[in-house]
DNA sequence: GTCAACGACATTATCAACAATCCTGTCGGC
DNA sequence: GCCGACAGGATTGTTGATAATGTCGTTGAC
């Protein structure tokens, strides 16, 4: 499974995951063998991870297509996140050690600095990095295995939030909270930071969503 | 994949967790094919299915086997449990109606006629009936999704601590907390009164392991 | 007596061909 | 003009065979 298979499934993954494909894009094995150089057996087990995974849909002989995640789930894993990150956040308040304190505040300065620079995407890219970082630091190995699931779920509403007026510098204020809080090895505190942060994430999305289907009505209208 | 790849996966599943394998016992396709009386592909098909569950482990070129759950991560696997259910449990709270609530209810008397009768396996069995009843109440599909999948990676220890002297009554009451928050309506009280029973969990767990250790310790030095 | 190289066996990975199924566009009837 | 049956093409599901790989026991030398 290692030579060609699991790299058809890390392509297969990385392109659903860079947006590659539309939602509810048919995913043909045929055309999929050519696209990522391998085996059709090579294609059906990355189809079947991938739809164990929950970033593909199977349907019985009518093969496989990216699945799309709507609103109303987006929400739920984000509270599922809060939950977990919370652990998370928690964990790595106790076992930072100093230079990973350092690390996590660097990571902190580059964001201001995109934000500095008003690259908004690129400041969103640092945000997954920090909870990337956060993640390792923690050491729970479980949890962060759900986390990073949970978060490749949500590709398609990444840049959703950041762009709304006022979000990313209230974004920037909840991640210091998170470190300071880890720096001061306060797991409560940081758990607690955590939540909060993703809670209002949650708050961003559904705002984000409200304003992009009202604009598109807007569009209907008069197209 | 439906008519029977699919059931050759639900039953290897079920057997894994029926515990008809030893942990780490290799799972040979040819066998599982008489065993599951499916085709290769299929029996396959279950083992990916199954490795990216987390169920077994598969190595290139050398089949899979199924994966031993140690201490440590089933300790992981209860703190990640406490988050979601905790989640879970609040949004109980929120939706529970009268008839769920007397079906919650019910439940917690049924565990308490087993204990009555000295019946402590029966007795876990109803509280896993009560944890799934308040994980469907939730209707938050993505937490409820996670915790099953933590769930079934816990079987081998699901009778470990609830034969710890005094265990069962402790585990009870917590039992009880949580219901008569979410027959209050009040999600944070729930939240935390199920964020609690699983830490008690963790703990005795921890407990039930070390004894165990202890015992076999003691078996080695005189066989 | 121990260790390393070798060979037979068991098992998995890959491939190509076949069968079953579904989707699409067309045709005839109402 | 619209609806349902039908055929053709496309796609997936399944099977069997072959190649590649790992495992285990044996033999031989040191």
């Amino acid at each position: 499974m290692r030579p060609d298979a699991d790299l058809a499934y890390l392509r297969l993954r990385g392109s659903i995951l860079a947006g590659d494909f539309h939602p509810n894009e048919r995913l043909i094995e045929t055309d999929l063998m050519r696209r990522l150089d391998a085996a059709r057996a090579a294609v059906r087990t990355a189809l079947v991870r991938l739809d164990q995974e929950g970033l593909v849909s199977r349907e019985h002989n009518r093969g496989a297509r990216v699945r799309r995640v709507d609103e109303q789930e987006a929400i739920e894993i984000l509270q599922a996140r809060a939950a977990l990150e919370a652990l998370v956040a928690c964990e790595a308040a106790t076992r930072a050690q100093p230079q990973d304190i350092a690390e996590l505040r660097a990571i902190l300065a580059t964001i201001r600095g995109r934000l500095d620079q008003g690259d908004l995407l690129g400041a969103s890219d640092r945000n997954s990095v920090l909870h990337a970082r956060i993640l390792e630091l923690s050491a729970h190995g479980t949890a962060a295995r759900l986390v990073s699931s949970l978060r490749s779920h949500l590709v398609r509403y990444q840049y959703g939030t950041i762009l709304l007026p006022g979000r990313a510098e209230r974004s920037y204020g909840e991640h210091g909270a998170i470190v300071e809080a880890i720096a001061a090895g306060d797991g409560e505190r940081a758990a607690e930071a955590m939540r909060a942060h993703l809670e209002h994430v949650a708050d961003a999305l559904r705002e984000a969503v409200r304003a992009q289907a009202a604009r598109r009505m807007g569009n209907e209208v008069r197209p």
